[in-house]
DNA sequence: GGTTTATATCGATATATATTGATACTCTAT
DNA sequence: ATAGAGTATCAATATATATCGATATAAACC
């Protein structure tokens, strides 16, 4: 028989419960989701969302190729938009996107509007997503 | 007046003339973009798309949580469940795409599921991120 | 000035994906 | 076997985002 009620309408009060049930102590259950609970408290402190923001930005097949371009330099939006064979409004958009995250800088000559990488970092964090690609 | 016609459809085709323009020389633009292109092809072979299926994978709220929750060591589902407060099936899924994109690995006892970060390479990709989040 | 050109932005639509509730699967214990 | 529990999966819906065409902005040239 069921050695505690678990009648809570939270998803916590439920996980309390089977908790309980795996560990056999409903006490260490709950000061362990406790743990976790303050766990989360101190992620949500490290602006989580902002770190997502980043990855979103790479994580597109089309700004992923587009960053792959720039490794080699500096290329002008008429340079990409070509090699990607992408609509202009599309490409600006992928770079906008790609700027707003903080992965590249831009540069305005005249008409023309060029971009890089922004920071080592990018090819860095590209280089450990290729590690764990094929495993 | 323009010195060379751009009649073509192709995406490309504005772009060489653009860079025709740019450059000063369509012969160069044509050569330029002949190079980028052939640059998409060897980026191609890079089999980008798995590279974004990882990038993907950690790119959202819920799953960058979990991963780091995960840092602390293996967890069943009931506890990232109770941690970050989502219901069941909406944790599973995340679970799943974590584990088809090969950044964490499963361990089953009973009717328990563990689930536990596959390579060190995942923080590191994360630690580059998070130098990139605030610039 | 007006025109052309490079890029950015906008509104509408299409596509992808997160969430939810329900159901299925699987293990354990009775 | 049957029932209960933990997890996975499914179908429907909601939300986000990529794409497209059109337009706006801004610079260069006549």
């Amino acid at each position: 028989m069921p050695e505690w009620v678990c009648g809570g309408s939270k998803i916590n009060d439920d996980a309390v419960c089977s908790l309980g049930r795996l560990i056999g102590d409903q006490q260490k259950a709950e000061k362990r989701i406790r743990e976790l609970s303050s766990l989360v408290v101190t992620i949500e402190g490290e602006d989580p969302d902002g770190t997502v923001e980043v990855l979103k930005a790479v994580a597109d097949p089309c700004r992923l190729r587009i960053i792959k371009l720039l490794k080699e330099g500096e290329l002008c939006v008429c340079e990409i938009m070509a090699a990607l064979d992408r609509r202009q409004s599309s490409t600006s958009h992928h770079l906008s996107v790609l700027k707003e995250a903080g992965l590249v800088r831009e540069r305005k000559d005249g008409k023309w509007s060029y971009y890089r990488i922004a920071d080592g970092a990018v090819m860095e964090m590209l280089k450990q997503a290729e590690v764990l690609k094929k495993k």
